[in-house]
DNA sequence: ACTATCTGTAAGCCATCACTTACCGTAAGT
DNA sequence: ACTTACGGTAAGTGATGGCTTACAGATAGT
């Protein structure tokens, strides 16, 4: 439920493009794997990754589990990038200046 | 140099506590191993990786080496998650007016 | 009830990767 | 030139994790 854990879902590729696919909107998980160059049981294990790292969220439609993307793992994840960023903006004016000083 | 390769180098512990270091400031490399778990080596490598997906940069102070946290790689893994952000949104607010027909 | 569809779980296998020790190159001081 | 400090690279090892097949549970239709 932590970035962390969405950083690792996101980091395997396979899990990545079930993540892309779910930008069209929610779908079933068999649908879901049409498309994959992995089983279907493979995809489950993925969804159960990204679900747990709340990037993901289920729904059931009779016999079918309907997947959407989450926007609670997105939200943690966005907020702690945010931490680095000002940091970084510093870090790159410095070293502009200090190359302007060279000059 | 691409946000796939970011979000690999961050779903490392190590690598995050490396990065996390780097917030305070520019570092050489020995003091930032220096209250890690692991060996010198281990940070060198872990380093390569953060330079190579841009997310960390590195400067020469004589037989130091210093590194910073680059906006590069950052700017890009931040790009690619904010197209998820406004669908993730909006499939949130339509979960949550479908509950609210239910009552 | 029986069947077909949909999906999660278990067990096992194999590749990837994070770590260690050992080594080498380079820069600065004496 | 010699020594010391700093840090990257090579080689080898062990654990993690993503994949497959096989199986089990649950739902809807006939």
């Amino acid at each position: 439920m932590a970035y962390e854990h969405s950083l690792v879902a996101l980091a395997d590729p396979t899990r990545r493009k079930i993540f892309e696919r779910l930008r069209r909107g929610p779908q079933a998980v068999g649908r879901l794997a049409e498309g994959l160059p992995v089983s279907r049981p493979a995809v489950s294990q993925h969804l159960k990754v990204l679900k747990e790292a709340g990037l993901v969220s289920e729904s059931q439609d009779g016999a079918r589990r309907i997947y959407r993307i989450d926007p609670h793992g997105l939200g943690q994840l966005r907020q702690w990038l945010d931490q680095f960023w000002d940091v970084a903006l510093e870090n790159f004016k410095a070293e502009a200046e200090k190359k302007d000083r060279k000059k």
